[in-house]
DNA sequence: ACTAGGAATACTGAATACAGAACCGCAAGC
DNA sequence: GCTTGCGGTTCTGTATTCAGTATTCCTAGT
Protein backbone atom coordinates (compact mmCIF):
# COMPACT_ATOMS: atom_id res chain seq x y z
CA UNK A 1 0.00 0.00 0.00
CA UNK A 2 1.37 3.17 -1.00
CA UNK A 3 1.57 5.29 2.96
CA UNK A 4 0.68 8.28 2.60
CA UNK A 5 3.86 11.28 2.83
CA UNK A 6 1.75 14.73 3.17
CA UNK A 7 3.68 17.58 4.11
CA UNK A 8 2.57 18.73 7.52
CA UNK A 9 1.42 22.11 6.40
CA UNK A 10 -1.09 20.28 4.08
CA UNK A 11 -2.41 18.30 7.38
CA UNK A 12 -2.54 21.58 9.33
CA UNK A 13 -4.62 23.05 6.33
CA UNK A 14 -6.71 20.44 6.60
CA UNK A 15 -7.08 20.56 10.30
CA UNK A 16 -7.71 24.31 10.10
CA UNK A 17 -10.79 24.05 7.34
CA UNK A 18 -12.01 20.84 9.62
CA UNK A 19 -12.10 23.44 12.01
CA UNK A 20 -13.54 26.23 10.49
CA UNK A 21 -16.49 23.75 8.83
CA UNK A 22 -17.43 22.69 12.39
CA UNK A 23 -18.04 25.93 13.74
CA UNK A 24 -15.01 25.03 16.16
CA UNK A 25 -13.65 28.69 15.33
CA UNK A 26 -15.66 31.45 15.71
CA UNK A 27 -15.42 33.26 12.61
CA UNK A 28 -13.49 36.81 12.48
CA UNK A 29 -11.98 35.65 15.36
CA UNK A 30 -7.76 36.02 16.09
CA UNK A 31 -5.24 33.42 16.31
CA UNK A 32 -3.06 33.30 18.85
CA UNK A 33 -0.04 30.79 16.88
CA UNK A 34 1.13 29.29 19.65
CA UNK A 35 -1.78 28.50 20.89
CA UNK A 36 -3.30 27.25 18.17
CA UNK A 37 0.31 25.50 17.08
CA UNK A 38 -0.17 23.42 20.19
CA UNK A 39 -3.33 22.17 20.32
CA UNK A 40 -2.61 20.92 16.91
CA UNK A 41 0.59 19.42 18.07
CA UNK A 42 2.86 21.11 15.52
CA UNK A 43 5.12 23.91 15.32
CA UNK A 44 4.64 27.26 14.72
CA UNK A 45 6.63 27.20 10.93
CA UNK A 46 4.03 24.49 9.30
CA UNK A 47 1.16 26.25 11.01
CA UNK A 48 1.77 29.44 9.59
CA UNK A 49 2.66 27.96 5.96
CA UNK A 50 -0.88 26.60 6.03
CA UNK A 51 -2.48 29.99 7.28
CA UNK A 52 -0.24 31.40 4.54
CA UNK A 53 -2.26 29.31 2.18
CA UNK A 54 -5.61 29.68 3.71
CA UNK A 55 -5.21 33.40 2.96
CA UNK A 56 -3.98 33.11 -0.63
CA UNK A 57 -7.63 31.19 -0.71
CA UNK A 58 -9.40 34.00 1.12
CA UNK A 59 -10.38 31.55 3.85
CA UNK A 60 -7.90 34.00 6.32
CA UNK A 61 -7.06 37.33 7.00
CA UNK A 62 -3.67 38.63 7.58
CA UNK A 63 -2.32 42.17 8.62
CA UNK A 64 0.85 43.07 8.91
CA UNK A 65 1.82 43.09 12.70
CA UNK A 66 -1.41 41.82 13.77
CA UNK A 67 -1.42 38.96 12.70
CA UNK A 68 -3.75 35.98 11.11
CA UNK A 69 -7.87 36.06 11.44
CA UNK A 70 -10.32 33.99 10.67
CA UNK A 71 -11.96 35.36 7.39
CA UNK A 72 -15.58 37.07 9.35
CA UNK A 73 -18.74 35.85 7.25
CA UNK A 74 -20.53 38.19 5.29
CA UNK A 75 -23.59 37.88 3.82
CA UNK A 76 -22.45 40.00 0.96
CA UNK A 77 -19.30 37.70 0.28
CA UNK A 78 -21.71 34.55 0.57
CA UNK A 79 -24.11 36.01 -2.27
CA UNK A 80 -20.80 36.85 -3.98
CA UNK A 81 -19.50 33.32 -4.54
CA UNK A 82 -23.08 31.78 -5.85
CA UNK A 83 -22.56 33.59 -9.03
CA UNK A 84 -19.11 32.75 -8.92
CA UNK A 85 -19.11 28.93 -8.87
CA UNK A 86 -22.04 29.04 -11.04
CA UNK A 87 -20.45 30.87 -13.90
CA UNK A 88 -17.26 28.43 -13.27
CA UNK A 89 -19.02 24.65 -13.31
CA UNK A 90 -20.88 26.17 -16.61
CA UNK A 91 -18.04 26.86 -18.32
CA UNK A 92 -16.54 23.36 -17.22
CA UNK A 93 -19.67 21.86 -18.56
CA UNK A 94 -19.59 23.56 -21.81
CA UNK A 95 -15.58 22.90 -22.10
CA UNK A 96 -16.75 18.87 -21.53
CA UNK A 97 -17.86 16.91 -24.49
CA UNK A 98 -20.99 16.48 -25.43
CA UNK A 99 -21.42 12.88 -25.24
CA UNK A 100 -19.59 12.09 -22.09
CA UNK A 101 -21.77 14.32 -20.53
CA UNK A 102 -24.79 12.90 -21.61
CA UNK A 103 -23.06 9.33 -20.23
CA UNK A 104 -22.58 11.36 -16.81
CA UNK A 105 -25.73 12.58 -17.21
CA UNK A 106 -27.57 8.76 -16.29
CA UNK A 107 -25.42 8.87 -12.93
CA UNK A 108 -26.47 12.35 -11.55
CA UNK A 109 -29.90 11.42 -12.33
CA UNK A 110 -29.44 8.70 -10.04
CA UNK A 111 -27.47 10.30 -7.67
CA UNK A 112 -30.00 12.77 -7.40
CA UNK A 113 -32.89 10.15 -6.65
CA UNK A 114 -30.84 8.81 -4.35
CA UNK A 115 -29.73 12.08 -2.52
CA UNK A 116 -34.21 12.95 -2.15
CA UNK A 117 -34.77 9.34 -0.75
CA UNK A 118 -32.26 9.95 1.59
CA UNK A 119 -33.10 11.06 5.63
CA UNK A 120 -29.94 13.39 5.47
CA UNK A 121 -28.26 14.87 8.18
CA UNK A 122 -25.55 17.98 7.18
CA UNK A 123 -22.43 16.29 6.80
CA UNK A 124 -24.24 13.70 4.48
CA UNK A 125 -26.03 17.10 2.49
CA UNK A 126 -22.84 17.99 1.80
CA UNK A 127 -20.96 14.60 1.18
CA UNK A 128 -23.44 14.11 -1.61
CA UNK A 129 -23.95 17.16 -2.87
CA UNK A 130 -19.64 17.20 -3.24
CA UNK A 131 -19.97 13.92 -4.82
CA UNK A 132 -22.83 14.97 -7.35
CA UNK A 133 -20.92 18.05 -8.37
CA UNK A 134 -17.73 16.06 -8.57
CA UNK A 135 -19.26 13.42 -10.96
CA UNK A 136 -20.68 16.56 -13.02
CA UNK A 137 -17.23 17.50 -13.22
CA UNK A 138 -15.72 14.59 -14.69
CA UNK A 139 -15.47 14.98 -18.36
CA UNK A 140 -14.49 18.34 -18.43
CA UNK A 141 -10.90 18.68 -19.35
CA UNK A 142 -9.54 21.96 -17.95
CA UNK A 143 -7.38 21.18 -15.14
CA UNK A 144 -6.91 24.71 -14.16
CA UNK A 145 -10.52 25.45 -13.74
CA UNK A 146 -11.36 22.37 -11.86
CA UNK A 147 -8.36 23.58 -9.42
CA UNK A 148 -10.35 26.99 -9.21
CA UNK A 149 -13.53 25.97 -8.96
CA UNK A 150 -12.82 23.29 -6.07
CA UNK A 151 -10.82 26.40 -3.82
CA UNK A 152 -13.99 28.58 -4.58
CA UNK A 153 -16.30 25.85 -3.50
CA UNK A 154 -14.22 25.31 -0.37
CA UNK A 155 -15.45 28.73 0.44
CA UNK A 156 -18.96 28.15 -0.39
CA UNK A 157 -19.18 25.30 1.74
CA UNK A 158 -17.86 26.98 4.79
CA UNK A 159 -21.23 29.16 4.49
CA UNK A 160 -23.10 26.10 3.83
CA UNK A 161 -21.56 24.11 6.85
CA UNK A 162 -22.41 26.77 9.25
CA UNK A 163 -25.52 28.22 7.91
CA UNK A 164 -27.85 25.81 6.70
CA UNK A 165 -30.28 25.43 9.54
CA UNK A 166 -32.10 22.65 8.04
CA UNK A 167 -33.23 19.60 6.23
CA UNK A 168 -35.87 21.15 4.39
CA UNK A 169 -33.47 22.02 1.72
CA UNK A 170 -32.29 18.46 0.47
CA UNK A 171 -35.82 17.70 -1.40
CA UNK A 172 -35.22 20.68 -3.14
CA UNK A 173 -31.94 20.69 -3.99
CA UNK A 174 -32.24 17.04 -5.12
CA UNK A 175 -35.04 18.50 -7.00
CA UNK A 176 -32.72 21.17 -9.09
CA UNK A 177 -29.33 18.36 -9.44
CA UNK A 178 -32.81 16.10 -10.99
CA UNK A 179 -33.42 19.11 -13.61
CA UNK A 180 -29.68 19.81 -14.50
CA UNK A 181 -29.03 15.46 -15.29
CA UNK A 182 -32.46 15.55 -17.24
CA UNK A 183 -31.11 18.49 -19.44
CA UNK A 184 -27.55 16.64 -19.45
CA UNK A 185 -28.90 13.60 -20.60
CA UNK A 186 -30.54 15.61 -23.68
CA UNK A 187 -27.56 17.39 -24.55
CA UNK A 188 -29.32 20.43 -23.19
CA UNK A 189 -26.28 22.39 -22.40
CA UNK A 190 -27.97 25.23 -22.45
CA UNK A 191 -30.64 24.33 -20.63
CA UNK A 192 -28.22 22.81 -18.28
CA UNK A 193 -26.03 26.05 -17.29
CA UNK A 194 -29.27 27.51 -16.84
CA UNK A 195 -30.51 25.07 -14.06
CA UNK A 196 -26.91 25.36 -12.69
CA UNK A 197 -27.03 28.79 -11.94
CA UNK A 198 -30.50 28.83 -10.72
CA UNK A 199 -29.45 25.87 -8.03
CA UNK A 200 -26.46 27.87 -6.84
CA UNK A 201 -28.38 31.51 -6.82
CA UNK A 202 -31.05 29.69 -5.10
CA UNK A 203 -29.28 27.79 -2.62
CA UNK A 204 -27.46 30.97 -1.62
CA UNK A 205 -30.76 32.61 -1.43
CA UNK A 206 -32.28 30.18 0.80
CA UNK A 207 -29.39 29.52 2.96
CA UNK A 208 -29.64 33.26 3.98
CA UNK A 209 -33.58 33.72 4.13
CA UNK A 210 -33.36 30.79 6.91
CA UNK A 211 -29.98 31.73 8.86
CA UNK A 212 -30.87 32.36 12.23
CA UNK A 213 -28.76 34.72 14.02
CA UNK A 214 -25.34 33.54 13.38
CA UNK A 215 -22.15 34.61 12.60
CA UNK A 216 -22.67 37.19 9.88
CA UNK A 217 -21.45 40.75 10.42
CA UNK A 218 -23.11 42.44 7.18
CA UNK B 1 2.12 60.00 3.31
CA UNK B 2 1.44 56.98 4.14
CA UNK B 3 4.68 55.04 4.26
CA UNK B 4 4.58 51.54 3.26
CA UNK B 5 4.71 48.51 5.61
CA UNK B 6 4.06 45.46 3.53
CA UNK B 7 5.24 42.12 5.17
CA UNK B 8 8.40 40.81 3.56
CA UNK B 9 6.69 37.68 2.37
CA UNK B 10 4.32 39.88 0.15
CA UNK B 11 7.75 41.91 -1.63
CA UNK B 12 9.46 39.04 -1.78
CA UNK B 13 6.62 37.71 -3.86
CA UNK B 14 6.27 40.14 -6.36
CA UNK B 15 10.27 39.78 -6.50
CA UNK B 16 9.60 36.09 -7.30
CA UNK B 17 6.76 36.99 -10.14
CA UNK B 18 8.52 39.87 -11.53
CA UNK B 19 11.59 37.24 -12.34
CA UNK B 20 9.19 34.70 -13.38
CA UNK B 21 7.97 37.86 -15.87
CA UNK B 22 11.26 38.59 -17.07
CA UNK B 23 12.36 35.30 -17.75
CA UNK B 24 15.11 35.96 -15.26
CA UNK B 25 14.31 32.51 -14.32
CA UNK B 26 13.51 29.37 -16.57
CA UNK B 27 10.34 27.64 -16.04
CA UNK B 28 10.17 24.12 -14.57
CA UNK B 29 13.68 25.38 -12.95
CA UNK B 30 14.08 23.78 -9.50
CA UNK B 31 14.49 26.47 -6.81
CA UNK B 32 17.71 25.89 -4.34
CA UNK B 33 15.95 28.31 -1.11
CA UNK B 34 19.22 29.11 0.28
CA UNK B 35 21.07 30.39 -2.99
CA UNK B 36 17.77 32.12 -3.82
CA UNK B 37 17.09 33.65 -0.17
CA UNK B 38 20.61 35.26 -0.71
CA UNK B 39 19.96 36.35 -3.95
CA UNK B 40 16.70 38.32 -2.67
CA UNK B 41 18.74 39.43 0.55
CA UNK B 42 16.12 37.59 2.83
CA UNK B 43 16.43 34.56 5.27
CA UNK B 44 14.92 31.53 4.02
CA UNK B 45 11.61 31.48 5.85
CA UNK B 46 9.93 34.66 4.42
CA UNK B 47 10.78 33.53 0.79
CA UNK B 48 9.40 29.89 1.94
CA UNK B 49 6.21 31.71 2.58
CA UNK B 50 6.39 33.82 -0.83
CA UNK B 51 6.89 30.75 -2.40
CA UNK B 52 4.27 28.75 -0.61
CA UNK B 53 1.92 31.78 -1.57
CA UNK B 54 2.66 31.54 -5.32
CA UNK B 55 2.03 27.62 -4.96
CA UNK B 56 -1.75 27.96 -3.68
CA UNK B 57 -1.68 29.92 -6.82
CA UNK B 58 -0.71 27.42 -9.28
CA UNK B 59 2.58 29.81 -10.43
CA UNK B 60 5.13 27.18 -8.56
CA UNK B 61 4.90 22.99 -7.48
CA UNK B 62 6.53 21.54 -5.29
CA UNK B 63 6.81 17.63 -4.65
CA UNK B 64 7.43 16.98 -0.63
CA UNK B 65 10.90 16.17 -0.39
CA UNK B 66 12.13 17.48 -3.38
CA UNK B 67 11.18 21.07 -2.94
CA UNK B 68 10.10 23.97 -5.05
CA UNK B 69 10.07 24.66 -8.55
CA UNK B 70 8.91 26.94 -10.92
CA UNK B 71 5.63 26.49 -13.09
CA UNK B 72 6.17 24.58 -16.50
CA UNK B 73 4.80 26.54 -19.08
CA UNK B 74 2.49 23.95 -21.55
CA UNK B 75 0.68 25.08 -24.11
CA UNK B 76 -2.22 22.97 -22.36
CA UNK B 77 -2.57 25.41 -19.63
CA UNK B 78 -2.44 28.42 -21.48
CA UNK B 79 -5.42 27.51 -23.60
CA UNK B 80 -6.96 26.58 -20.60
CA UNK B 81 -6.89 29.79 -18.83
CA UNK B 82 -7.75 31.88 -21.56
CA UNK B 83 -11.63 30.57 -21.43
CA UNK B 84 -11.30 30.82 -17.42
CA UNK B 85 -10.76 34.53 -17.42
CA UNK B 86 -12.94 35.25 -20.56
CA UNK B 87 -15.75 33.51 -18.49
CA UNK B 88 -14.73 35.46 -15.26
CA UNK B 89 -14.22 38.81 -16.68
CA UNK B 90 -17.73 38.29 -18.67
CA UNK B 91 -19.40 37.58 -15.33
CA UNK B 92 -18.16 40.64 -13.98
CA UNK B 93 -19.27 42.75 -16.87
CA UNK B 94 -22.41 40.57 -16.28
CA UNK B 95 -22.68 42.46 -12.61
CA UNK B 96 -21.66 45.89 -13.33
CA UNK B 97 -24.99 47.97 -13.69
CA UNK B 98 -25.08 48.78 -17.06
CA UNK B 99 -25.25 52.45 -16.34
CA UNK B 100 -21.82 52.65 -15.01
CA UNK B 101 -20.59 50.33 -17.92
CA UNK B 102 -21.95 52.73 -20.38
CA UNK B 103 -19.87 55.39 -18.58
CA UNK B 104 -16.85 53.17 -18.80
CA UNK B 105 -17.34 52.43 -22.57
CA UNK B 106 -16.26 55.77 -23.27
CA UNK B 107 -13.30 56.09 -21.41
CA UNK B 108 -12.16 52.44 -22.07
CA UNK B 109 -12.82 53.26 -26.04
CA UNK B 110 -10.48 56.19 -25.31
CA UNK B 111 -8.09 54.01 -24.44
CA UNK B 112 -8.55 51.33 -27.14
CA UNK B 113 -7.27 54.33 -29.38
CA UNK B 114 -4.35 55.23 -27.48
CA UNK B 115 -3.65 51.88 -27.35
CA UNK B 116 -3.68 51.73 -30.76
CA UNK B 117 -1.76 54.69 -31.96
CA UNK B 118 1.34 53.83 -29.63
CA UNK B 119 4.52 51.90 -30.94
CA UNK B 120 4.37 49.53 -28.09
CA UNK B 121 6.53 47.84 -26.27
CA UNK B 122 6.56 44.60 -24.31
CA UNK B 123 6.09 46.03 -21.20
CA UNK B 124 4.10 48.79 -22.50
CA UNK B 125 1.84 46.31 -24.25
CA UNK B 126 1.14 44.73 -20.58
CA UNK B 127 0.57 47.69 -19.22
CA UNK B 128 -1.84 49.14 -21.45
CA UNK B 129 -3.80 45.96 -21.41
CA UNK B 130 -3.48 45.64 -17.66
CA UNK B 131 -5.12 49.06 -16.87
CA UNK B 132 -7.59 48.63 -20.08
CA UNK B 133 -8.72 45.76 -18.05
CA UNK B 134 -8.95 47.20 -14.97
CA UNK B 135 -11.05 50.14 -16.13
CA UNK B 136 -13.51 47.35 -16.95
CA UNK B 137 -13.73 45.95 -13.93
CA UNK B 138 -14.19 49.09 -12.19
CA UNK B 139 -17.64 48.74 -11.95
CA UNK B 140 -17.79 45.49 -10.84
CA UNK B 141 -19.09 45.05 -7.19
CA UNK B 142 -18.46 41.66 -6.39
CA UNK B 143 -14.81 41.50 -4.34
CA UNK B 144 -14.67 37.92 -4.71
CA UNK B 145 -14.75 38.07 -8.34
CA UNK B 146 -12.15 40.43 -8.93
CA UNK B 147 -9.82 38.91 -6.17
CA UNK B 148 -9.73 35.29 -8.65
CA UNK B 149 -9.85 37.87 -11.61
CA UNK B 150 -6.42 39.12 -10.76
CA UNK B 151 -4.81 35.78 -9.92
CA UNK B 152 -5.85 34.01 -12.73
CA UNK B 153 -4.46 37.29 -15.12
CA UNK B 154 -1.26 36.84 -13.25
CA UNK B 155 -0.44 33.11 -14.49
CA UNK B 156 -1.93 34.18 -17.99
CA UNK B 157 0.15 37.02 -18.07
CA UNK B 158 3.00 35.26 -17.65
CA UNK B 159 2.44 33.12 -20.99
CA UNK B 160 2.61 36.60 -22.69
CA UNK B 161 5.43 38.21 -21.28
CA UNK B 162 7.61 35.27 -21.97
CA UNK B 163 5.96 34.05 -25.24
CA UNK B 164 4.61 37.88 -27.71
CA UNK B 165 7.07 37.77 -29.95
CA UNK B 166 6.60 40.86 -31.41
CA UNK B 167 4.53 43.95 -31.72
CA UNK B 168 1.97 43.25 -34.72
CA UNK B 169 -0.69 41.99 -32.48
CA UNK B 170 -1.07 45.55 -30.80
CA UNK B 171 -3.16 47.22 -33.57
CA UNK B 172 -5.12 43.42 -33.52
CA UNK B 173 -5.73 43.90 -29.29
CA UNK B 174 -6.88 47.85 -30.42
CA UNK B 175 -9.32 46.59 -32.44
CA UNK B 176 -10.41 44.35 -30.11
CA UNK B 177 -10.77 46.47 -27.27
CA UNK B 178 -12.33 49.17 -29.15
CA UNK B 179 -15.27 46.63 -29.65
CA UNK B 180 -16.06 45.75 -26.24
CA UNK B 181 -16.13 49.12 -25.62
CA UNK B 182 -18.74 50.26 -28.30
CA UNK B 183 -20.57 47.10 -27.08
CA UNK B 184 -20.42 48.45 -23.61
CA UNK B 185 -21.57 52.18 -24.40
CA UNK B 186 -24.57 51.09 -26.29
CA UNK B 187 -25.60 48.55 -23.35
CA UNK B 188 -25.21 45.40 -25.09
CA UNK B 189 -23.65 43.43 -22.69
CA UNK B 190 -24.01 39.87 -24.71
CA UNK B 191 -22.04 41.84 -27.38
CA UNK B 192 -19.49 42.70 -24.91
CA UNK B 193 -19.37 39.38 -23.72
CA UNK B 194 -19.07 38.12 -26.53
CA UNK B 195 -16.61 40.17 -27.87
CA UNK B 196 -14.28 39.56 -24.83
CA UNK B 197 -14.18 35.96 -25.46
CA UNK B 198 -13.06 36.63 -29.09
CA UNK B 199 -10.36 38.71 -27.45
CA UNK B 200 -9.20 36.04 -24.92
CA UNK B 201 -9.30 33.27 -27.00
CA UNK B 202 -7.62 34.59 -30.40
CA UNK B 203 -5.34 35.93 -27.92
CA UNK B 204 -4.15 32.77 -26.71
CA UNK B 205 -4.24 31.12 -29.81
CA UNK B 206 -2.22 34.09 -31.52
CA UNK B 207 0.60 33.98 -29.02
CA UNK B 208 0.62 30.12 -29.24
CA UNK B 209 1.34 30.45 -32.99
CA UNK B 210 3.71 33.10 -33.14
CA UNK B 211 5.95 31.56 -30.23
CA UNK B 212 9.31 30.64 -31.31
CA UNK B 213 10.70 27.52 -30.05
CA UNK B 214 10.64 28.32 -26.87
CA UNK B 215 10.17 26.79 -23.11
CA UNK B 216 6.67 25.22 -23.55
CA UNK B 217 6.91 21.82 -22.92
CA UNK B 218 3.84 20.14 -23.86
C1' DA C 1 33.34 -3.10 -18.20
C1' DC C 2 29.26 -2.71 -15.84
C1' DT C 3 26.31 -3.00 -11.98
C1' DA C 4 25.16 -2.91 -7.19
C1' DG C 5 25.88 -1.16 -2.75
C1' DG C 6 27.21 2.26 0.47
C1' DA C 7 28.93 6.48 2.18
C1' DA C 8 29.12 11.39 1.72
C1' DT C 9 26.95 15.49 0.45
C1' DA C 10 23.40 18.68 -0.19
C1' DC C 11 18.99 20.23 0.33
C1' DT C 12 14.39 20.25 2.18
C1' DG C 13 11.19 20.37 6.09
C1' DA C 14 10.46 21.46 10.95
C1' DA C 15 11.57 23.41 15.43
C1' DT C 16 13.48 26.80 18.24
C1' DA C 17 15.33 31.19 19.40
C1' DC C 18 15.50 36.05 19.00
C1' DA C 19 14.24 40.80 17.83
C1' DG C 20 10.92 44.20 17.12
C1' DA C 21 6.42 46.04 16.72
C1' DA C 22 1.64 46.66 18.42
C1' DC C 23 -1.74 46.79 22.33
C1' DC C 24 -3.03 47.57 27.34
C1' DG C 25 -2.81 50.06 31.54
C1' DC C 26 -1.42 53.64 34.40
C1' DA C 27 0.03 57.92 35.69
C1' DA C 28 1.12 62.69 34.98
C1' DG C 29 0.26 67.03 32.80
C1' DC C 30 -2.73 70.40 30.42
C1' DG D 1 -11.77 65.39 32.77
C1' DC D 2 -9.44 64.37 28.92
C1' DT D 3 -5.33 63.64 26.65
C1' DT D 4 -0.70 62.19 26.23
C1' DG D 5 3.46 59.93 27.27
C1' DC D 6 5.74 56.00 29.27
C1' DG D 7 6.45 51.07 30.55
C1' DG D 8 5.42 46.45 30.42
C1' DT D 9 3.60 42.54 28.19
C1' DT D 10 2.26 39.79 24.43
C1' DC D 11 2.47 38.38 19.99
C1' DT D 12 4.09 38.57 15.35
C1' DG D 13 7.86 38.39 11.95
C1' DT D 14 12.44 36.84 10.89
C1' DA D 15 16.66 34.35 11.61
C1' DT D 16 19.12 30.38 12.98
C1' DT D 17 19.60 25.65 14.00
C1' DC D 18 18.61 20.85 13.72
C1' DA D 19 17.08 16.53 11.79
C1' DG D 20 15.69 13.67 8.17
C1' DT D 21 15.84 12.30 3.40
C1' DA D 22 17.00 12.20 -1.47
C1' DT D 23 20.82 12.20 -4.63
C1' DT D 24 25.23 11.53 -6.27
C1' DC D 25 29.55 9.68 -6.59
C1' DC D 26 32.85 6.33 -5.61
C1' DT D 27 34.26 1.74 -4.79
C1' DA D 28 34.08 -3.14 -4.88
C1' DG D 29 32.53 -7.27 -6.80
C1' DT D 30 30.98 -10.05 -10.56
Amino acid sequence: MPIERRALREQVRDELLARMRTGAVTPGEGINEVQLAAEIGVSRTPLREALIALETEGQIDSESGKGFRFAALSAREFEELAPVISALEGLAIELSPVPEMQKLGVRLAALASDFDSESAAHAMIMTRDDEWHGVMLGACPNERLLALIATVRQSFHRYESLLVPDEAIVSRVAAEHAAIARCLIDGDIPGAREALEVNWVNGAKRILMQSSSSYLTD
